[in-house]
DNA sequence: GCTGAAAACGAACCGCT
DNA sequence: AGCGGTTCGTTTTCAGC
């Protein structure tokens, strides 16, 4: 972990279809050296993968929310936590520190999902919704 | 936008660097033919880039936190919006509905990182952090 | 880091609807 | 025109050294 392999992730970040020749050149490195740093980074585990960022309105998203939740009893987190994290339409479930336990940020493809997503939620504890107004 | 595209989208957003082959394969396309398809998502802006999943963790960030932001007055909304953003530190910044009006989520090497955001962000808005425990 | 083989990509061209 | 298939040349990747 130097100061390449910093730049290489930064490169891959900006990128993570950017061919090794091409990084290669910016941090002075032939490409197979490039591609032997990017395999150990996966090894060592810092690099988990690759993944697209998209348009989610292009994609039918018309309702971005956070939710927290305050846990009914602290015994049903860990439960709480693990099936909600497993919902299509979760994107980030936080645990947090203060009053309310879970922070949960979801996608919805209109008010309606989000109203059954409130529901489901409830067996486990009080939410309390913000709507995502710009992003 | 049919549902060849979605299965790409989806095999996309598992592994950005997948092969347009080894997609062509599941969704029963040529090489090629994925490819176009691929651009046209790009051209229409439904696919933004590639991104990296990287482990956080063995980066330095040993603090993350939501910080929500109680602006001071309405006017000067816009300018912290814009501001905040381009912190590094920060990952999403969100406009949301109720008494606080931005959501920030921000990643910390230590506390006092998160210290010097919370000075920095002060000038427009009264801040009320939550610290993530568990992802 | 280099070299050679295998694979992936992009462009051009053809056929079909 | 739009979409997919094939071929070919170039680039990239991977596995040796």
């Amino acid at each position: 972990m130097d100061a390449i392999d910093d730049k290489i992730i930064k490169m891959l970040r900006a990128n993570a279809r950017e061919s090794f020749a091409t990084i290669g050149k910016s941090v002075d490195l032939s490409a197979p050296a490039v591609g032997k740093r990017v395999k150990q980074l996966e090894e060592k585990g810092v690099i988990l993968g690759y993944s697209l960022r998209v348009n989610h309105e292009k994609l039918g998203v018309n309702v971005k929310a956070y939710i927290n939740l305050k846990i009914h009893q602290s015994s049903t987190l860990r439960t709480a936590y693990n099936q909600i994290k497993t919902f299509k339409e979760v994107q980030r479930c936080d645990r947090i520190s203060g009053e309310d336990s879970l922070c949960i940020l979801a996608y919805f493809k209109n008010n309606k999902e989000l109203v059954t997503m409130l529901e489901r939620i409830s067996q486990y504890g009080v939410p309390n919704t913000r709507i995502i107004l710009e992003s």
